[in-house]
DNA sequence: TGTACATCAGTGAACGCGCGTTCACTGATGTAC
DNA sequence: TGTACATCAGTGAACGCGCGTTCACTGATGTAC
């Protein structure tokens, strides 16, 4: 096989930070496509078009590309959220879009949504993964509990323990990414069925 | 470092298949340590005490030790789910013993839960990756349904479908055994909130 | 009861591979004068 | 306007490591006669 090494033109003096961009892009396509266990450091920097110890130029090391990989695929999920809640004004409606759109992630990034929310796929300092989680863990769990808050405040949910019942509503979410993912095989109902009963009877809709 | 290699006695002749468990009893501490990741053929013999060749005689590759692993785990839980259900006669309280129990195992054994419900974690071929989860899904989730439906037949619970209500039921433990492993430092309420909310609400418990 | 021998359980050396990481380097880009 | 030079972005060779896998082998165990 031959390989034709498509001399990459070089970035611009003072353009250098361009390429980190490109890493963590290729770091991310990489998880997408293989899971996490298909990202080396060596395969990131084949995959951006450069020779390994370039990197190093830009991130201490492996974990540090994957840091930035687990940011970026944060912003994605938050965005994700804040275009499911958009455009609704119905606070029931707000939610259900909260719900769905979180649903759309995991479906739509699998491997980076596992990433954010599996334990040990990727190994950062334990200091780093609390802070990354607990982050993450905040952002995605605000949309929830300020959904269910404001039916409440509709006279649409009849819960009583607001932040509770988010974080069950959460597990659940999570729980249905996480299978569908891992078993699409199963005689899955339609996603109305299952989705909407969790939301329903979970934030206590009426 | 020296390693002091107290010689392996060999199996006498004819049970050479006790290397075969001890290989799957290595394999499966080394998961329950250090996650999938820790495992190699190398690894394994390190920790069985024997060389690395020595495991083709009882396994084809790497692969095959993993999938006898899964069975192991399978099984494991569903001797939990088992005895989560014995010494209750209440339907009510034999479904809540069934969740109970499925949150234990997670709990007790969050690695090898994750080589049974989380992709990609351990490659297998494809058509026995369904055959493993479906198998797993079909004996897991019969637990839930049968549950379900004796809680109805007692006129204890309003669901009119069963399987679609076992199957969210189902959803939403596993969300709670993957988010309470990936994320322990969230503020989690206590066990029975969450997990009595979803058994209640799902399965409609009256 | 003894002994030659086949079998079985497992060893040890060796291979090629991809990995992370280091190091000295190259050559284009921009800047000082 | 020209030129010498520092800097910057990235290369290429090399290292040691653990890995999966192969192969010829060893020596204890049981069996046939």
């Amino acid at each position: 096989m031959t390989v034709v090494k498509s001399p990459r033109t070089r970035n611009r003096r003072g353009e250098g930070a361009r390429l980190r961009e490109e890493i963590v892009a290729a770091a991310a396509r990489l998880i997408e496509e293989g899971g996490q266990h298909a990202v080396s450091l060596r395969a990131i920097a084949r995959r951006a078009g450069i020779t390994a110890p370039s990197i190093y130029a830009h991130f201490e090391d492996l974990d540090e590309v994957l840091k930035a990989v687990v940011a970026n695929a944060f912003e994605a999920l938050t965005d994700y959220l804040r275009r499911g809640v958009e455009g609704h004004t119905d606070p029931v409606a707000q939610l259900r879009g909260t719900c769905h759109a979180y649903l759309a992630f995991g479906h739509d990034h699998p491997e980076q949504y596992a990433i954010l929310f599996t334990r040990n796929n990727i190994e950062l300092p334990p200091e780093v993964d609390k802070t990354v989680d607990d982050m993450l863990g905040a952002e995605a769990f605000s949309f929830l509990i300020d959904g269910i808050r404001e039916c409440v405040a509709a006279g649409h949910s009849d819960s009583t323990q607001p932040q509770e019942d988010a974080t069950a509503l959460w597990v659940a979410l999570h729980g249905y990414v996480g299978l569908r993912t891992a078993i699409p095989d199963f005689p899955w109902p339609p996603d109305e069925v299952v989705l909407d009963k969790l939301i329903d009877r979970i934030a206590m809709l009426t």
